[in-house]
Order: structure tokens, then sequence, then C-alpha cells
DNA sequence: TGCAAAACGGAGGCACCCTCCGTATAAATT
DNA sequence: AATTTATACGGAGGGTGCCTCCGTTTTGCA
């Protein structure tokens, strides 16, 4: 019998691993749409699993948080490295604020259900914060070489610019207009041919 | 029949009174220790009265929060007066600012809970920041005058490092640690005289 | 003192939280 | 392919909180 640990791991199920995944994807829209308080058996009916095994993969309101925190941090990772070979430099950056945008929805329930429990998930927290430093990072860099913005701001400004204009995140329509904002602000950090 | 205006206005049950004030005293205390989620049957139960009285008062969750809030800063306010005249500046300004932070517990909630609904409290809001701003400026003011405190300070600079301090409310007795650095600030606020 | 307006209190209906356990199913074994 | 067995599934159930509604009690006024 061939096992590499001493513990005999058996495989995943299966379901259990779809599971998992269309928990997620709920728990995005439902948090997305209805705010940190949201009712979990929404979430799992969304999923269409029962209760039960949402409490199984995810024990508590902030592990299902975390999970889907990460989750979203890895994919807009992932979506830069993609806009950056894909697009124009400038276009690749607007793109992926816009992006950033629909995560905050969801960070909004995150940082009201992190913060009281501060310091089980700080690792989490800063290692996600570094990494989408990163890659906006990367953006801008080779939006500058391009020599289409303006390379008299840091990674960390931006981010403060995005998270600043979505802090009036208060009645519906909010991620519109924070678009729009953003595209006004892109339009500042841009450098005209003229 | 006299009546000053033209309702018909009855002079306001003895017992209603007695009820209400009992209830943003309850309120206050369950804020304090359980935080914004607090149950408000919980608050019902002790102040000693029927859940449904409380929801007459009081007809939503943010509703009792602003009467608590307006009743804090109102004897907030007093308390300042009278610390300015039966104590020593120093020491009346000591006095109220550990005052302050009991208040800040129960501020907690009230700021998770007015957010969301911003624009229907703002008057409310800054209304109060600006008597608690002209209430601490008046300690400080004779505190200076004294010779007890240094002079290079604005009122929202003592006020903003309360806050501040008050920010790692978290774990169970923070109360207590930012009382010591309050004190602490306090120490290197003050002239010596040496 | 009598009476009607106003306030009281808690039962009841609903939603949500989380646990527990009988049933179903996928991986391992033969 | 059939059997075994670890693992996951789902939802009923007990508990708590939210808020409404209405029969009862209290209080101010004449």
């Amino acid at each position: 019998m061939e096992q590499e640990s001493e513990k005999a791991t058996r495989k995943p199920r299966a379901d259990s691993l779809r599971n998992r995944e269309k928990l997620l994807a709920a728990a995005h829209d439902v948090f997305s749409a209805g705010g940190p308080d949201a009712s979990l058996e929404k979430v799992a009916k969304t999923a269409g699993v029962g209760i039960g095994t949402l409490y199984r993969h995810f024990p508590t309101r902030e592990a299902m948080f975390q999970a889907v925190y990460k989750r979203e941090v890895d994919q807009l990772v992932e979506l830069a490295a993609r806009l950056a070979e894909e697009k124009p430099p400038f276009e690749a950056l607007r793109q992926w604020l816009h992006a950033q945008i629909g995560m905050v929805a969801t960070k909004k329930g995150m940082l009201a259900a992190l913060t009281p429990a501060a310091g089980s998930s700080d690792a989490l927290y800063a290692d996600s914060s570094a990494r989408m430093l990163a890659a906006i990072g990367r953006l801008m860099a080779a939006a500058i070489e391009a020599g289409e913005i303006r390379d008299d701001l840091a990674p960390e400004d931006v981010m403060r610019a995005l998270l600043g204009m979505c802090y009036t995140r208060e009645q519906a329509g909010w991620q519109e207009k924070v678009i729009r904002l953003m595209d006004v602000f892109l339009d500042g950090l841009r450098i005209r041919g003229d």
C-alpha cells in the first residue's frame, strides 16, 4: 500500500470539492448583494446545498469570509497577469481597477468581520495586501515604461485612491459612481499625446 | 380649556417618561458590554419593561442608538461644565477624558449603526461633534491659562488622539489600557514645574 | 370619582443560527 | 465488478432574536 505520509490520506471526494467551490461562488454573490450580515442559509440555498454542508466546509462566518477573500485576491492577481499580457498597458490598468471595485463589495463584509477577531487573521491579511500591491505595481510599471501614465505615483497611492472612493459605498448603485470617479482619476493619471 | 397650540396636547404620562429613561440607561449598559448587535430584548429585560414598550419608544435600532448617543453627549457636556467649576484645570481635563472613554464603547455601536443610513442623522452628528469640541476646548483653555499644559495643541488634536487610542478596542479590558495610554499622553501634555 | 386616551407587556409568527445524525456516495480493496 | 468503509450530504430540530398586535392596566383630566 503506497502512501507518502504516515497518515492514510485518501483522495478528497469529488463532490466535496465541487460543493466547496459552489459555496464560495454563492457566498461572493450573497455577501456582495446583502452585506456582511447576510444569511448563511441563503448562501447555502444559492449554492444548492444543505446548510449542514456549508457548516462542514466553513465552521464559522469568519472562516467563510477569509476563504472568499483569499479566493478573490488569487483571482485578481491572476487577472492582473493576464491583462498585462493581452492588453495595452493603460487599458490593462484600467480594466484591473474596475475589477477591483467589484471586490470591495465583499471586502466590506470582510473588514467588519475581521476587525473584532484581529490577530488570528493578520497573516492572511498582510500577505494578500502585499500581493495586491505587487500586482498593481507591475501594471503601473508597464504603463509608465510605455509612457502612458505619470511616474510620480506609488502603487500605494493608487490603491488608497481606489479604496477612498469606495468608502462612499452606501446607497444602491455606488459601484457605477465609483467606476466613473475612477475613470476621471485615470484620465488625470494619463499622459496625453498632445 | 387652556391649551397653547391647536392640538390638544395632554401632559405626557409619568410612567412613559420613567420607562424611557430606564430604557436609555439599560441600552447604554447593554450596548457597552455587548456591542452594537446586542439583543434588544436584553435591553428591555434589563430595563425591567416589556419588549413592546421598547419598540414603542424606539421603533428602530438606530432610533435607539441616536437617543443614547445624544443623551451621552448631553451628559458629557454638562460634566465638562461641572468639572471646570469644581476641579483644578488639569484634573478637570483628565477626568473628563476618562469619562469619554466610557462613552466610546457605545459610540462604537453608534458608528456602525449610523454609517449605512448616513444622511438621515448627519445633523445630529455634526451638532454633537461641535458641542464636544467646544467642551474640550473650554477645559483646555482653562488649563493653558493656568500654565498647566502646553498651548500648541488644538481641541481636534486631543480628540483625535483619544479616538485613535480607542481604535484598538478589541479584546476585553481595552478600557483600562486606553486609560493608561491617555494618562501617559496627558503627562506629555503637562508643563512640569521643574 | 369616573372615563377615555395613552401606555404597558408579552404571546406569537417569522427568520436565522448552529448541531446532530441517519442516509447517500465516492474511493479503496478484493 | 462487487464489497467495504471512510467521508460527505442534507435537513430536521432546538434555541435565540426581531418585530407586531392586541387585551389589560394605568394615568391625566373633567
